[in-house]
DNA sequence: CAGTATGCTGACTAAGCGTTCAGTCAGGAG
DNA sequence: CTCCTGACTGAACGCTTAGTCAGCATACTG
């Protein structure tokens, strides 16, 4: 019903009901999406009422607002540290690993879709960070060079980022979990690193699409209608 | 304001208000996503009373499970038209090309997330048609053989996928865009293409990070498939 | 022509939403 | 003690939502 005035049990382990409508909002948030969440479950989750959300953070956008600036910058400070550790093949993987923040990567999985400025603000510096951190790999020998490097850490990046946002095909067809899993998704990470080393295609059919490709390059011309004339 | 009562001149392009409230959901449903779309605008959208789509559809669920399954027929004929054209390196790409069909690459980049079933049946059918695709190639010699294919294909296909659903990441990060471009996004396609044939790590990372994976693997129960048995 | 089904609508309803507001309560300051 | 402040609530508000219903208009059928 109430909120239980005996709160100094749980203080230790979220202080103020400010941090805690937060918490609540996170994880509903990154469950059900922002506009499959009422105030009223954040509201009960967190275990006060729906007026004090409003109190505290202004308005329901208000409260996703501080929810995007919250993820954004947890997950970014993580991120510095996790480049201090070391290479690492998969920065991602390695953050959902860690329980704790797991409902933060479901929340940026659910907002990276109908996008927030504040998420954007942090895939581009990921992405950022992602580039330099290549970029050292380059230098050290153990990253191929690329010949459009932006484009490649781009591709790379949202291609970790896919996977995430699309965790639960992975579990459907794949039977690894990419954000609850209790253990490490080996299928994922092996077929991800075969992929990444050896490659997939065969150096003819490279020739094959590369001079497709270049031909596209050429006729850069976004007029004429090659919608189904050529293969 | 109401209906004009001759509807002949209108009849070709579209034929009953059944398909034309169709057609409006999905177009809305892609855009706002289904949570964010309301009866009333799908139903101005499509010229129609918002009573109309409930007395055809039954509910809104009702409309949204019609949209599924026409978008997962629609796009598995065209899948498996794209088929018989040969091969392609991402047949996704090449489906987003063609204008008719990009309402419905949307509604699927959407629906992708939130999980529908007769979406999942879709993308599921989508995988066995790759994973068939790709034996092919592999047999022909343009694919390079994979330790585990079925993990591959379920990797590479949620790539792409993946990159449908951010592709308004990779219009800001890298200016392509997947859906509505006008020409092909050559930037992506390169920078896939390079990953595709010539890898990303070199041999000596191969290594090192086969080495850890071994041991992940190790760790967890070493028989075939990494199955979730312990927490 | 009458009868009847069907496409379709405006007016309506009940429920749920985010938000407002008056006011309670605990605690610190004077 | 009184006064004030800020966390907090229950009840209400205005609005939007999905869904209902009686009935109109048109088109086919006999």
């Amino acid at each position: 019903m109430v909120a239980q005035p005996d709160r100094r049990e749980e203080a230790n382990a979220e202080r103020g009901g400010v941090e805690r409508i937060r918490d609540a909002a996170i994880e509903l948030f990154g469950q059900h999406g922002v506009n499959g969440t009422s105030l009223k479950a954040i509201a009960e989750r967190a275990g006060v009422s729906p007026a004090l959300i409003i109190h505290h953070y202004g308005s329901k956008d208000g409260l996703r607002v501080a929810c995007d600036q919250y993820v954004a910058d947890t997950l970014l400070a993580l991120k510095t540290d996790a480049v201090r550790q070391g290479p690492r093949l998969d920065p991602v993987m390695l953050t959902s690993q860690i329980a704790e923040f797991r409902p933060l990567m479901r929340y940026l999985a659910k907002t990276l879709v109908d996008g927030s400025p504040h998420v954007n603000d942090l895939i581009d510096k990921m992405v950022e960070h992602a580039e330099q951190y290549i970029e050292e790999g380059v230098a050290a020998g153990l990253v191929k060079p690329s010949a459009n490097p932006r484009a490649r850490v781009v591709v790379l990046f949202l291609f970790a980022m896919g996977s995430l946002v699309l965790h639960e095909h992975f579990k459907r067809l794949l039977g690894v979990d990419l954000i609850d899993g209790d253990e490490p998704p080996v299928a994922y990470l092996q077929a991800v690193l075969e992929i990444y080393c050896e490659g997939v295609l065969t150096p003819g059919t490279y020739q094959n699409v590369r001079s497709y490709l270049d031909q596209l390059e050429e006729q850069s011309d976004p007029k004429g209608g090659s919608d189904d004339e050529r293969d």
